[in-house]
DNA sequence: GAGTTTGAAACT
DNA sequence: CAGTTTCAAACTC
């Protein structure tokens, strides 16, 4: 038989064109197996390996990773788990492994001896449903009676019984990427050379492949979806599996079959070990990749949250199993940003990532984020929608109808800024979506990445969560909080409390920052509003034209700048400055009322306080020491906020009695100060100070003119006291304040710049102490773009 | 919660 | 640009 089967191999017109196709070269037959072996137990024990198998790991490896590595992210570290990954693998496997599959399927031959135990029936479905896949090509998806296995596990027992084809059992090991694979293709082994009337035994074993795919049908997504919801028990994963392997088998249906031409035969095939089989198989593999591919790319495009669903077990491996757990709940609460994140993790986890499968995961990431995104759009526009820094956080606050996105927005709310400022908020372990991305990706591209920011932001965006607290506390009273707290959603949004202003000056801490006013809003006569935004951007406007800076942070970072402000400033207490420093008469830079000790920064030359007893850096520069400080703060602490600016202090104190130290840092420890003072809960974090710092205006342009608003990242930033590099600054602001007010000059004095003469005001521009620090300006898009 | 204080913002 | 007024947050009681 063996040698008819070769034969017939390498007549087969389909085998040529494999061949053709095929990247792999083909092995000797002998030796094929082994070599694709090692593929598909890579990640098995080395107990179940044998030695055999061993060697031949390496070559496996490799060749795995040309054809299929890519497919798969994370397949092999999955399989590492074996059977308790072994759902992953199959889903994974599912979507990207096909080709894989088949591939090892051939191997089968030789890992087969290493086939180490109880194969889960759950892969046995697999091996039963490749070979069904290939009949689909062959014939229509009727074909023939099918004998029916009960269960899949039946059907595997079945199949070993029968003794199935290589090919099946190679489909079957590969599938399961486990153990179980392997004893069946050691089984596999003895059983090709001894049998003969395999072909007909494998149609038999087809057939019932086939019977479990009729309930695999595309059409039945839906009853598998409900599988999958219903239960989590064994079958439920099967039918998972199942589920993620359907779309692919009717792809392979259409381009296997046309391919490959007549699938029993080629099936019938595969067994045999043979050079040529190799090649064919490989390039079967290849087809199915492709198909894999396709369907990826299908999926990306596909709408319907079924398909989706669908989609993304077959995008993404890990996700894949997730997903099917995920479902149950996923499905009504739109929380496909869990899927989207947990997919996410999956992926970042997933280090053996082929970039094909990333992108492609990335892809069908993104049309679910984009879904997702018009979840939160819906309904209230402005509000929900977040474009914008502000907008998110008014939506957290604001939107009572959307709860749910409140909720939700809490868990991820703190990324719903995320797309503005993806940049900043990209937290380390987001390695996903490569910073520089973020940072120029437009909106649209910010919107895809929307979901997985939020989510992965959720998790490790302390930094972010960090600049929503501020918020929260630098917005609201303490009052006014408490009534918000309610919910607790609300924290995050600020809040003003108007009565004159319309809320259209910057007198409106929500309209400096650039959020819209929302309910928690006390404001009166407010037009700053979603429905005003054309006053709103009007006014913004105006404001701007008149001072540039005027929403540009407060307080800046001097720190990169160390180089570049000089030595004063980094004489100076605090590594962040006040940009247009204080002008503090009696309260001696201690308490809020100055905006640099509502920032944690300590004035600086730019300051004209007098008394200045700023606990994080005085005027004069004398940074408080630790006891100064100290004393003062317990001096003042009468004032209530002092508590935390006595934490502050503290830390600031550290920093500063080390001028080393002290000096610009890095943006964590820029942060310190502020953080603290934010989070302390006593003392309500200077207000404006954080919203100044990061919330320019680029809310409102980025909300309206949906220009791409890097800089408006702020929160990070905002947090890090505008660490923004200067690249990132507006140009408009780069060009405004340099020319006209002479950036930074060399000399140390010099270091900071004044606003633009025009329009900045007497004040400011009289005052040597009033200068911009350019570098740190955190960068909104002006509206002024002249 | 009301009233006062404070200093930035806005205006002249 | 300097001075004044307006404003709303910060603070106090």
């Amino acid at each position: 038989m063996g040698k008819s089967l070769l034969d017939l191999m390498h007549d087969s017109p389909v085998f040529n064109f494999i061949n053709s196709l095929s990247p792999i070269k083909p092995v000797k037959s002998t030796h094929i197996s082994q070599t694709f072996n090692p593929l598909n137990f890579a990640s098995l024990p080395s107990v179940f390996t044998s030695p055999h198998v061993n060697s031949h790991k390496e070559s496996r490896f490799l060749k795995r990773h040309n054809c299929s590595d890519a497919s798969k992210p994370g397949f092999y570290s999955q399989n590492g788990n074996k059977l308790s990954t072994d759902e992953g693998n199959g889903d994974a496997a599912q979507s990207y492994d096909h080709s894989a599959e088949l591939r090892e399927n051939f191997d089968s031959g030789v890992s087969l001896g290493d086939a180490s135990v109880q194969p889960p029936a759950e892969h046995s479905k697999f091996a039963i449903e490749l070979p069904h896949a290939l009949k689909y090509d062959c014939g229509s998806p009727d074909c023939g009676p099918i004998p029916h296995c009960g269960t899949e596990t039946g059907c595997v027992s079945e199949l070993g019984g029968k003794s199935m084809s290589s090919v099946q059992y190679g489909q079957e090991a590969s599938e399961k990427g486990s153990s179980e694979g392997e004893l069946h293709l050691s089984e596999m082994c003895k059983i090709d050379q001894k049998t003969d009337g395999v072909e007909s035994e494998w149609e038999s074993l087809i057939s019932d492949a086939t019977d479990l795919l009729v309930f695999s049908s595309p059409n039945d997504s839906e009853t598998f979806k409900g599988l999958i919801q219903k239960s989590m028990d064994p079958m439920t994963r099967f039918s998972t599996s199942l589920m993620i392997q359907l779309p692919l088998n009717d792809v392979d249906k259409t381009k296997i079959g046309k391919a490959v031409g007549s699938g029993e035969q080629y099936e019938t095939e595969i067994p045999s070990a043979d050079p040529g089989e190799a090649s064919e198989l490989q390039e079967i593999d290849q087809k199915r990749e492709n198909v894999a591919d396709t369907y990826l790319l299908k999926c990306v495009s596909s709408n319907t949250t079924e398909e989706m669903d669908s989609e993304v077990a077959m995008c993404d491996p890990h996700a894949s199993k997730t997903v099917s757990i995920l479902h149950r709940g996923m499905r009504r609460r739109c929380l496909d940003f869990e899927m989207v994140g947990a997919r996410r993790k999956n992926l970042g986890d997933g280090s053996n990532c082929s970039s094909s499968i990333l992108s492609q995961s990335d892809e069908k990431i993104a049309c679910y984020d984009k879904q997702l995104v018009p979840i939160h759009t819906g309904g209230n526009s402005s509000r929900c929608i977040l474009p914008g820094i502000g907008l998110h956080l008014n939506a957290l606050t604001t939107s009572k109808d959307h709860k749910n996105v409140k909720c939700e927005s809490l868990t991820s709310g703190r990324t719903l800024y995320l797309p503005n400022s993806t940049a900043s908020f990209h937290s380390p372990t987001d390695s996903q979506e490569p910073l520089h991305k973020s940072l120029t990706s437009a909106s649209y591209e910010r919107e895809t990445d929307f979901a997985e920011n939020r989510v992965s932001h959720v998790e490790d965006a302390p930094q972010a969560s960090a600049y929503l607290v501020n918020d929260d506390f630098n917005q609201s009273s303490p009052k006014k909080k408490r009534h918000l707290d309610h919910a607790g959603e609300t924290e995050s949004c600020k809040r003003c409390n108007c009565k004159k202003s319309k809320c259209l000056k910057l007198y409106c801490e929500c309209f400096a920052a650039g959020v819209y006013c929302i309910e928690p809003c006390s404001c009166q006569e407010c037009f700053n509003k979603p429905i005003h935004e054309d006053t709103v951007l009007a006014t913004r406007k105006q404001i701007e034209s008149r001072n540039p800076l005027a929403f540009a942070p407060k307080v800046i970072r001097s720190s990169e700048s160390l180089t570049e402000i000089g030595e004063e400033s980094s004489k100076t207490p605090a590594s962040a400055r006040h940009k247009r420093g204080c002008n503090c008469k009696k309260s001696n830079c201690l308490k809020k009322y100055c905006e640099c000790y509502q920032g944690g920064v300590g004035c600086s030359i730019s300051c004209r306080c007098e008394g200045c007893k700023n606990a994080f850096g005085r005027k004069d520069g004398s940074a408080p020491t630790g006891t100064e400080a100290e004393q003062e703060e317990e001096t003042d602490a009468c004032d209530s906020g002092l508590d935390t600016a006595l934490q502050k202090s503290d830390l600031q104190n550290n920093e500063e009695e080390n001028p080393a130290s002290a000096l610009p840092k890095t943006p964590l420890q820029l942060g310190r100060p502020f953080v603290p003072l934010s989070f302390s809960s006593n003392d309500k974090p200077p207000r404006s100070s954080f919203l100044a710092v990061g919330t320019s205006s680029g809310f409102y342009t980025s909300q309206k003119l949906g220009k791409p608003n890097i800089l408006r990242s702020i929160p990070k930033f905002d947090r890090h006291c505008s660490t923004v590099p200067e690249d990132e600054m507006p140009v408009i602001l780069r060009g405004n304040c340099s020319p006209s007010t002479g950036v930074k000059s060399a000399s140390p004095n010099s270091k900071r710049v004044s606003p633009p003469h025009s329009n900045f005001g007497s004040s400011p521009s009289r005052r040597s102490g009033r200068k911009l620090i350019l570098q740190s300006i955190p960068s909104f898009p002006s509206l002024t773009q002249n």
